[in-house]
RNA sequence: GUGGGUGUAGCUCAGCUGGUAGAGCACUGGGUUGUGGCCUCAGUGGUCGUGGGUUCAAGUCCCAUCACUCACCCCA
């Protein structure tokens, strides 16, 4: 084969793209009595947006952008993650001065140059959304309540909200001295990478499925022992909104996310259907990165669902048929074929949805086709039908016929159809 | 970047210790000269991922390479 597509990026076929409306359609109709706004930035931005955004030493930054310099030698990156350009166009049409409170999504394709495995490609997609200008804990809630709400409407089964507060920076020092104490401790205990990370990225360790690690990890100091007053009272309340509304979630403290910018509370919700790419939804607050992007200091709070994970699940879950033909309409011989033109065309622009075969065919060969097509009905009009002014249409589940007048046909078509 | 697994027809796969490629499904046509599904008969379709090597002979053995895939890592 000459040409196929290149490592990590897919073709969704037809089968899938059904699966994939879908849930686009859930999403848009359960974000709406949120108010949720749509947004659509494009998908190459400055690198230096996200270099600044999501942190220089994140994996993703650091390894996994496809970054290149375009013809003038600026360097451009296909976006990794949806939040950076959401909060730049925030900024930079100063949609805060409407009002600072802008509740947007946006739905799209992502790149980071990862190697693929499942449920993990270099091309993927996701639905975002955020709660830029406020600081919660209403708003984390609202949020959240949303995510589940519309992973409950998909009707999948088996997830589980996960949830932790990382505090503010201020809470991390402290916690991040004491849990750097602790692991210089027990060393001789981790795995090698872990000894790395308790240098580089302390947090990170937590993650490890090394089973000394996570004995070590067992014991280890708790980010939510380390939470100031403010933090804890943010996070306690944020419990209370979800324990109300009867949203179950676990607690995590292990629980860390790959992006720099979050803060407080962080949440994912996991499956267990997916292997080892397991986290179907993933987010947080991110109160200081429209500062950091050079707008004003507000808050903001955000979610980023794998569209694939969730297409792969619904999939698990319920193989849904699709769709067939109202209608298939066989003609026989040339002067029929130019007539059922015009009359299929015409239904079609009605909105009914109708067949027919394009090369020549016998009936036989056509009536093969439409029962494959799954058509509920044909149209039989061959040089008979005309001449008699009537056709024949053939009901293909009770396989009763009867004759249509060819007279005012489209009417009475919309009649048997309908 | 590091490991493991797999590449044979459009799809799912068989092919024992090397002897020159098969099944089911799908597709096309006949049995029904203008009536689908079931049945039946026939047909189309493969440089066995690619390149090299061993051998009288390679889908099968050896080497290399590519692709896919799972896992590590990381994350949606």
């Amino acid at each position: 084969m000459e040409f196929a597509s290149i490592k990590g990026f897919k073709d969704i076929l037809p089968g899938e793209t059904e699966t994939w409306q879908r849930l686009e359609a859930a999403a848009r109709r359960v974000f709406r009595p949120y108010g949720f706004k749509e947004i659509k930035p494009p998908i190459l931005e400055r690198t230096e947006l996200f270099s600044r955004g999501i942190g220089l030493d994140t994996d993703i930054v650091a390894k996994e952008m496809y970054s290149f310099p375009d013809s003038k030698g600026n360097g451009m990156t296909l976006r990794p993650e949806a939040t950076a350009s959401v909060v730049r166009a925030y900024i930079q049409h100063k949609l805060y001065k409407l009002d600072p409170v802008q509740k947007l999504y946006t739905i799209g394709p992502m790149f980071r140059h990862e190697r693929p495995q499942k449920g993990r490609f270099r091309q993927f997609h996701q639905i975002n959304a955020e709660i830029l200008g406020d600081p919660g804990p209403k708003s984390d809630a609202d949020l959240i309540v949303m995510v589940m709400g519309l992973l409950s409407t998909l009707g999948l089964k088996g997830l589980s909200l996960q949830l932790n507060s990382l505090g503010c920076p201020q809470c991390r020092v402290q916690f991040k001295k004491t849990l750097n104490r602790y692991l210089a401790q027990k060393t001789d205990a981790l795995c090698s990478d872990c000894r790395r990370r308790a240098e580089t990225n302390p947090l990170r360790v937590f993650d490890c499925k090394v089973e000394a690690c996570k004995e070590v990890v067992s014991e280890a100091p708790s980010i939510l022992e380390f939470l100031d007053e403010d933090c804890r009272h943010h996070f306690r309340s944020l419990q209370e909104y979800l324990e109300d509304y009867k949203v179950p979630f676990i607690l995590n403290h292990r629980l860390v996310r790959g992006l720099d910018y979050y803060n407080r509370t962080t949440f994912e919700i996991q499956t267990e259907r997916l292997g080892s790419q397991n986290a179907v939804t993933g987010g947080g607050r991110y109160d200081g990165l429209v500062k950091i992007l050079g707008g004003p200091d507000q808050p903001a709070i955000g979610f980023a669902m794998g569209i694939e994970r969730l297409v792969e699940l619904m999939e698990e879950d319920q193989e849904q048929e699709s769709e067939t033909p109202d209608l298939f309409v066989a003609g026989l011989g040339a002067k029929s074929e130019r007539k059922v033109f015009n009359w299929v065309n015409e239904l079609r622009q009605s909105g009914i949805w109708v067949d027919m075969v394009y090369a020549p065919k016998g009936l036989k060969a056509q009536m093969k086709q439409a029962d494959r097509s799954g058509a509920k009905k044909v149209l039989i009009i061959g040089d008979n039908e005309l001449e008699a002014g009537k056709g024949v249409l053939r009901d293909m589940t009770t396989k009763e016929q009867k004759d249509v007048p060819l007279d005012n046909l489209l009417e009475t078509l919309k009649k048997e159809i309908g």
